[in-house]
DNA sequence: CACTTACTTGACTGATTGGTCAAATTGTTT
DNA sequence: AAACAATTTGACCAATCAGTCAAGTAAGTG
């Protein structure tokens, strides 16, 4: 039945990520994860080989999923996408300060560790700055703000963004975010100045 | 007899961090630690209570001498500070991009999951941006910037370079380690305009 | 030399790890 | 209803995990 299948799949990857998230991959036990889903062990083995490609399929499939809901929105839209953008980044309440970012929490633990993690983090941080990148370029043909090298300019929002975040995530004072977003935010006005306020 | 006592506790302390730095806490298994030290199970456990306090012992240890090496030295100076700072964050022959910060690494890892490494790594987190904080008084003190809001500099700085430092863990291209750092200098510079150039 | 403290050795434990597998069950197709 | 594939179940495995401990050795002190 094809609808078993996808609720038990999907309960599985939902699950995965989250432990991953809350634990990080290593401490991700496959028993809670498991009891977690409420799916037995050798069904999990009859969807995935292990749990390296489970966690990957889970990682992938979220992240995507996650960067979607706050970069690719802003892309469908027509206008103010350097507001859309501020806005995105000022809002604490798509953030778990406690958990950190889950994209940095995976990339710091297990880039160096093994080589598909390597591989996964590399493409997803990619897709991560690029999107900001498309964002600022848009903003520029908008005329928003004026010609930058809107790839340097979104390696820096990328960096400052996990940055913020392992502030908070440290120091569990939010005003560390926002006070760097906001140093942030400023910096790329200071890029836009010309054309609009 | 004292020498070997510091030797062997020394010998754990070495290995405990590095295995840290490499694999995380979690991933860190306490017969690689020791066999990389060169020591029995039982003798370590003569020194410390357990995995967690060693590593604690450890993290603590060398974070506060590397934190020195890059910022304690230059508030031993009296002139440039801001120069020095940058050449400071400029220098990649000091970083381990695969490895990435282990500051970061370990909040990232630890922070939300156990409230002994919490504490551990908020006060860590705290020392390192309040040395940049130092730094920056010192240069407004020297004349070398005007004055300004140094705590939020220095947390906005720090925020960078974890960035950066992540940036380039992921993608492996060091350049956009520096090209995040040029920017923040660039930013820094910013709000040192006034006296010196 | 005797006594005490500091340290080392290596074998051991119980719990947990990721992973395997044959048998049972369920759903789909003819 | 018979046959076939998809899925689930739960018992099982070897390896590894952090931690324990009693016995041994070495060193410092009176």
């Amino acid at each position: 039945m094809k609808n078993t299948e996808l609720d038990t799949r999907q309960k599985l990857i939902d699950a995965t990520f989250e432990a991953i998230y809350s634990h990080g991959y290593q401490g991700a036990s496959l028993a809670e994860i498991l009891a977690q889903a409420g799916v037995h062990k050798g069904s999990m083995y009859h969807f995935f080989a292990n749990k390296k490609t489970m966690a990957l399929t889970a990682i992938e499939e979220k992240l995507s999923a996650r960067a979607f809901e706050r970069y690719g929105r802003i892309l469908l839209q027509h206008d103010n996408y350097l507001s859309r953008l501020f806005e995105s980044w000022r809002d604490t309440s798509l953030r778990d300060f406690d958990r950190g970012c889950p994209l940095a929490n995976i990339v710091q633990e297990m880039s160096n560790i093994d080589d598909d993690f390597n591989r996964t983090m590399k493409l997803a941080y990619a897709q991560f700055h690029h999107q900001i990148e498309q964002v600022f370029d848009r903003a520029i043909q908008a005329g928003e703000m004026k010609t930058c090298d809107t790839r340097k300019l979104a390696v820096f929002s990328a960096a400052v963004i996990e940055g913020a975040i392992l502030a908070t995530k440290a120091s569990g004072n939010v005003d560390d975010y926002l006070d760097a977003i906001n140093q942030l935010i400023e910096h790329v006005r200071s890029k836009a100045v010309s054309s609009l306020a």
